[in-house]
DNA sequence: AGAAATTTGTTCGTATGTATA
DNA sequence: TTATACATACGAACAAATTTC
């Protein structure tokens, strides 16, 4: 029975004590942590069990261990994701039309962000991208080049969180299903029709003007199939408002 | 040194069978896997090593042991993508302005997708936390249904990446920024102003209604200090598309 | 209801590979 | 090169919870 009272497992000492020391500033990232005989003897538990714990913080990416040096504060969020967005795909029956969903959100909204903290340099990967996917010849250097285009315009929103979401989305989608970017971009009627989509989106950026920006990404989701159809109704219905001042 | 070859890490193994288990459809939710001692002696590992695997798998979700009984799939993302932005908040200094800006993402397409697939079920749940926000006396109460419209509406547009993300989101910041979802609420002028603007988003979901829906959201997120300025701004630039055309 | 078997939770001891000074 | 500190890994044992008979 639960008398309420918290009688914790062991391993999560280890995985509180962590976080503790994260929180209030204690560690930071790249520090190293007491030895695991050290932890084991604080913490009032057996090697073992800090081992278990310091395993499961590994692979959340929070830590880091060296054999024969230590174990060390890290940031590997990436990979995590990836593996949950994996699991959450099999094991909560996901379509590829909510992955899509998902990943024009972040687009959306990166792109409003993106046009306002773009900087030189980002704007110069993103331009010498979108010349390589204009001399690209076969569809293994579209794939590459069109993922380009769109991860230089998430990170120059400068929001982590929308970075490492969309990192982790396009990790999962080019790992696990492969062939859903390929369809997107065969999709297309043609390489003037994908060059256009995105010559829209670099502009955008490039020239600060969102409008074009948005446009490119609304021009590059609505080739993808049945969020077309429902992406192009809304927006008739967004652009009505303003006409209703006029 | 290393060879090249891949000799890793014990534990390992054990994410490896168990996501492999879990892609293959040979798994799925509730499943049991074999006992520790014959994970083990099939893995060639000791009891430990798997221990350790096993431990990073329940800690990210996807497991869950219970002692005496067996260790089971299980599909508890929240827990750990709300950690994870709690680690990501602090180790890479990120703002609450990001936060937000991460918010309004999932906000605003949910909104898209909630009204094409609301049902009468999540109307009257949403339906009853708007009257019970207009009666709330208290600060604790106004934080409490504001929140449940906002997840319900997530939870509204079906789509599991928006309402795990979102969810996480708002456990992380009541959770570690409490203080902001309070200064949010008190920073609306009144309580009317507080349920004009939830009175747009209810009656989108309710009617259907796209575009009073996204109204509320704005409303909501333009009370959003610095947020506020930015989309005002935005806003203006997209509404100015259709009237070219006027 | 109760006893036995099964399974996870936890610990200790020991041996080995690796990094570092 | 040597010595030390540290993580990696294994096996055995017992405790505690659950399941099974």
């Amino acid at each position: 029975m639960d008398h309420g009272e918290k009688e914790q497992k062991s391993y999560h000492k280890v995985v509180e004590y962590v976080n503790r020391q994260i929180r209030d500033r204690k560690m930071k990232a790249g520090d190293r942590l007491p030895a695991e005989r050290e932890l084991a003897e604080e913490l009032n538990i057996s090697r073992n069990s800090v081992r278990e714990g310091l395993r499961a913080l590994e692979i959340i990416g929070i830590l880091e261990s060296r054999q024969g040096s230590g174990n060390y504060i890290a940031m590997n969020f990436d990979g995590v994701m990836t593996g949950m967005l994996a699991s959450m795909y099999v094991l909560k029956g996901i379509t590829e039309n909510q992955l899509t969903e998902y990943r024009f959100a972040i687009e959306w909204e990166a792109m409003h962000l993106a046009v306002l903290r773009v900087d030189e340099e980002k704007k110069e990967v993103i331009r010498e991208a979108f010349r390589n996917l204009q001399d690209a010849k076969t569809e293994e250097e579209r794939v590459r080049y069109d993922r380009a285009i769109h991860q230089t315009m998430v990170d120059a929103s400068q929001n982590e969180f929308l970075i490492t979401s969309y990192r982790a989305l396009t990790d999962f989608m080019d790992g696990y299903i492969r062939s859903m970017r390929r369809r997107i971009i065969a999709g297309m009627q043609s390489k003037n029709q994908l060059e256009e989509t995105h010559r829209l989106l670099v502009e955008g950026i490039i020239r600060g003007d969102l409008a074009t920006g948005l446009q490119g990404i609304r021009g590059h989701f609505d080739y993808i199939e049945q969020y077309k159809d429902f992406h192009m109704e809304v927006e008739t219905e967004i652009n009505r408002l303003p006409e209703e001042k006029c």
